[in-house]
RNA sequence: GCGCCUGUAGCUCAGGGGACAGAGCAACGGCCUUCUAAGCCGUGGGUCAGGGGUUCGAAUCCCCUCAGGCGCGCCA
């Protein structure tokens, strides 16, 4: 699991000039900000667009700070590499949150230092995949030569790869890239720490600095088979990387290179304005709102974190007002990331999500909470059994495995086999997910499958029930319902709370 | 203009050749002395955008039309 770092582009390169043309600061203040880091750039990153809307010209500073970046000198450039170093910090606190860990962070800065386009322009050039033009609009640019009716809208047919300057494009930079990630660049980053997780998991960054290198690194690159997890507006860049693997013969790896596109998410109306945007007559009417980082316009991950935490700690409270309170928090926890995590995997990846506040900070229905809801219930019931010298559930575990259990034929068994059944269809469920890449059909399964113990749990009492024969079927059930539980749990993120 | 995606209940979405089309939310009505009511049960709500075709059978596959979103740069 890899996190590519754009440290190069203009986005970074505006929160410089934000610095330097509205704050009048540099690297000293820039260190001397206590407050969130990525928050503070949020907002200037806002402001900076203002400032390009009241002062056109000013975009000119942007090529130059560019190259100064990717040049890697001066003050700006040093500046620019602490924004990106604790933005990208800022970054891994709100992902370790909900449990998202990367095992490398590869920086575009090092891929322009370890000259991986360089060694990727002589294949492309040697193969012939990639020719100069030698007149015309074009003339001096290299450019791949596309077919297809994929590529049918491309102006002449082909694409620009170095443009007429020498420079290389965006995705000249990405070809050399996915040649590495399989292996075939014959070229490797150098690699340091970046930082450890309180659980050990280290974090490796890419560096060409050979005091940060460490030796002792995971072997990186030389993929079987590679996702590039990008929203879908990239699929036609997408499309050309893997036309460029083709044309250097590289046709199995071509085959191996999944755009894992998904939709992007896109705000209610309703949502929009509980941001305090104003919006027009045409724009209520639409369906979503786009979010837009320029525009300062998006819900924080940590913002709606928080929201989802204060009100688990709220409901946690009323239904355990006696517990620790730093179980109350730990719960609380476990809650929100519950539901947060639910409602980004709920849904399929081809459709514009429509992020909705009061459908998000919902714990009722088709959320997180509820399935959470579920399993503790079930949890709930060996804990109670075991107290009054019952059946625990590795007693449990051990029936589901050897025990065998005949029920009469009525409705009540029926509802028992219905169980029993669902239960049983998850790996099938999972062997599709994967093979459509959709973990929505994970999430649904999880609900259903909650659903349906719901009901059950409901209807048909397992500690009490007095006929020997039905209960042992019924603390079978309720085993397989929680084991199966948590393999869906595991498989979307979810924490399972010890309690509700 | 060309390409990709989407159109299913008031809203948000599942279902992608096979039974009377499903869920959640919202609305309405029930259920806590019995393993936690973040739950359960029930009621109402649909021209599956429209038209044509293939098929014993179409929300699902094909064609056309309409509507919406996105993409198509010597930006990343």
């Amino acid at each position: 699991m890899q996190n590519y770092i754009d440290d190069t582009g203009v986005q970074v390169a505006d929160i410089v000039i934000g610095f330097r043309e509205i704050l009048h600061q540099g690297m000293n203040e820039a260190q001397a900000v206590r407050e969130k880091f990525d928050y503070f750039c949020w907002d200037l990153y806002a402001r900076v667009t203002e400032m390009y809307e009241r002062q056109p010209e000013k975009q000119q500073l942007r090529t130059a700070v560019l190259k100064r970046l990717e040049e890697r000198e001066g003050e700006d450039a040093m500046l620019a590499a602490y924004v990106a170093r604790r933005i990208v910090d800022c970054h891994l606190d709100t992902m370790a949150r909900i449990g998202v860990r990367y095992d490398l962070l590869p920086w575009e800065s090092d891929i322009l230092a370890h000259r991986f386009w360089e060694r990727a322009f002589d294949r492309l050039k040697k193969s012939r995949a990639i020719e100069q033009v030698t007149s015309g609009d074009r003339k001096g640019c290299w450019v791949m030569a596309l077919e297809g009716p994929r590529f049918a809208d491309l102006k002449e047919g082909e694409k620009i790869i170095v443009r007429s300057n020498g420079t290389v494009t965006y995705v000249g930079k990405d070809i050399a890239y996915q040649l590495w990630k399989f292996g075939l660049l014959d070229a490797d980053f150098g690699y340091g720490r970046f930082r450890e997780g309180p659980d050990g998991h280290v974090v490796w960054t890419t560096t060409d600095d050979p005091l940060e290198q460490q030796r002792d690194h995971p072997s990186f690159g030389g993929a079987a088979r590679v996702y590039n997890v990008i929203d879908v507006r990239q699929a036609y860049l997408q499309a050309i990387v893997v036309e460029g693997l083709k044309v250097l013969g590289y046709a199995d790896q071509a085959a191996r290179s999944i755009h894992f596109a998904y939709e992007m998410v896109a705000l209610t109306p309703g949502s929009a304005e509980r941001l305090g945007v104003t919006l027009s007559e045409e724009d209520r009417k639409r369906a979503t709102i786009e979010m837009s980082g320029r525009r300062g316009l998006g819900v924080k991950a940590d913002d709606l974190l928080d929201a989802l935490e204060r009100q688990a700690l709220e409901e946690v409270t009323v239904r355990n007002p006696d517990l620790d309170p730093r179980e109350i928090r730990d719960l609380a926890r476990a809650i929100s990331v519950g539901a947060l995590r639910y409602l980004m995997v709920k849904y399929t990846r081809n459709r514009v999500l429509a992020f909705d506040f009061d459908e998000a900070l919902s714990f009722d229905g088709e959320t997180g909470p509820y399935l959470q809801y579920a399993a503790v219930r079930a949890g709930g019931i060996f804990q109670k059994m075991a107290a009054a010298g019952g059946p625990d559930e590795k007693t449990a575990a051990v029936w589901a495995l050897e025990g065998s259990f005949d029920l009469p034929r009525t409705d009540a068994a029926e509802e028992h086999w219905a169980l029993l059944t669902l239960i049983a269809r998850f790996r099938e469920t999972v062997r599709q997910s994967v093979d459509s890449l959709e973990l929505s059909q994970v999430a649904k399964y999880a609900f259903n499958l909650a659903q349906r113990f719901n009901a059950f749990y409901h209807k048909y009492p397992v500690m009490q029930e007095p006929d020997a024969r039905w209960k042992k079927a019924r603390v079978i059930l309720t085993y397989l319902f929680l084991a199966q539980m948590r393999r869906a749990f595991d498989l979307m993120g979810i924490p399972e709370p010890a309690r509700m």
